[in-house]
DNA sequence: CGCGCTATGTGACCCAGGTCACCGACGCGT
DNA sequence: ACGCGTCGGTGACCTGGGTCACATAGCGCG
């Protein structure tokens, strides 16, 4: 069964729905779904059934390469909308991306009756477009990062958007930013012998997150080699 | 003064409209704003009165680096709704692009209040979703080719995209991909040895789009390689 | 017609990133 | 303890693109 109170703690935008409709959506056009962390939820080219609210967990978005390659578009964490779906039933595109969880977790699937019902009103409905908003000026920053940032600008932003210590694999973090594996234990390195971060087995510890920052924020290559 | 009927000819998703509410809004909540090629429409950083619907001409909305380059993102053209807007104000970002006119370009502004009850209505709600995420999967599009496509195939797909005959400069297609004037030259001067296009002074004439349209799907000329 | 503008062509050179081909190190199962 | 699979580290080498510094070519115009 579905926990509507909790729901509405965790999607605010649902709160303001009339009871009614709140319950009567959410006991016939909503599923609840659970999936283990590595789980393929939804992947490139796939038909869509609905729109996944997601509870808890994570799901990482990202659109793969032909040569096995692979570029992390962004993530959808507990209280967010996952909109490449959406795209796909509002434009009937077929997906144009994978996703997958990074963690065990729960979330929604609204029919798309159900989500037509409830952006009828208009408190969900800007919490949609707010979603979409979001997604739209993310991935903005992502064309741009992509087109005009040095590689070591990215990955340092990576590390710092991941916490002070970080267990996961060099692979891993390539496939984030589109690259490969050697590159990124090229980078890490240096960052190490500047004392920037240290490094161990899936293991990558934030020493110094200023200097990070300094590198990610797009300061001059020249300025600063020495440490 | 706005001519309703043949606004709701560009945009369907108005007609569906209840006539009163229609008219309402477009009296109070839209104004009409005109401007020729090349005009700076909105910038980066910048506030955001409304919702721009395009009647005439087109707006390029890019994004510019620090080192005068500068990617475009997406076009509008008539009928379409332009969301970068929409993305600052639902989620009040401020801009993170800009975007100029490049022909002479007729729009309506639409105000929010406008907005919101216009969208309190399934057709136009399902028509500015349906913007949305058209603009999503273009970017996620983008994304992905400036991640993973070489400069050749994204100029292959740039002319392929821009009909059989076109007068423009070198720099505007640099500044269209995100890249060097050089480089597009240089490029666009191995297509002409193969034959694929005839240059002149701001002018490019597609002679073989077959071959470009090869070179853009990802082989290379020349270079099969077996798996 | 020659001047000066803007657009284009080009060669030399550089560098970030990608590719290949390894090796070594760690961790786990039996 | 041994062997294997995954992960990480490294060096040699290649190449697409970027940068610089020019030369040239059309074009519009007084």
């Amino acid at each position: 069964m579905i926990d509507g109170p909790a729901l509405r703690t965790l999607y605010p935008a649902l709160a303001d729905l009339p009871a009614a409709e709140y319950e009567a959506v959410l006991a016939t056009e909503v599923q609840a779904v659970s999936a283990p962390a590595g789980t393929l939820m939804f992947d490139e080219g796939a038909p869509c059934q609905g729109f996944p609210l997601v509870l808890t967990g994570a799901i990482r978005v990202a659109r793969g390469a032909p040569n096995g390659r692979s570029l992390e578009l962004y993530r959808v964490t507990a209280g967010e909308l996952c909109v490449v779906s959406s795209a796909c039933l509002f434009g009937d595109h077929p997906l144009t991306a994978y996703g997958q969880t990074t963690a065990p977790t729960d979330l929604l699937v609204l029919s798309p009756a159900g989500f037509e019902r409830w952006t009828a009103h208009a408190a969900f409905r800007r919490f949609v477009f707010g979603a979409l908003a979001d997604r739209l000026t993310d991935l903005m920053a992502l064309a741009e990062a992509v087109a005009f940032q040095r590689l070591d600008q990215r990955l340092a932003a990576a590390l710092l958007g991941h916490g002070s210590s970080l267990h996961l694999t060099h692979q891993a973090l390539a496939d984030e930013l589109g690259t490969a594996r050697e590159i990124i234990t090229r980078l890490l390195r240096r960052f190490e012998t500047a004392g920037w971060v240290r490094l161990g087995r899936e293991q990558i510890e934030v020493l110094d997150p200023e200097s990070l920052r300094r590198t990610a924020g797009g300061t001059h290559p020249g300025a600063d080699r020495t440490a």
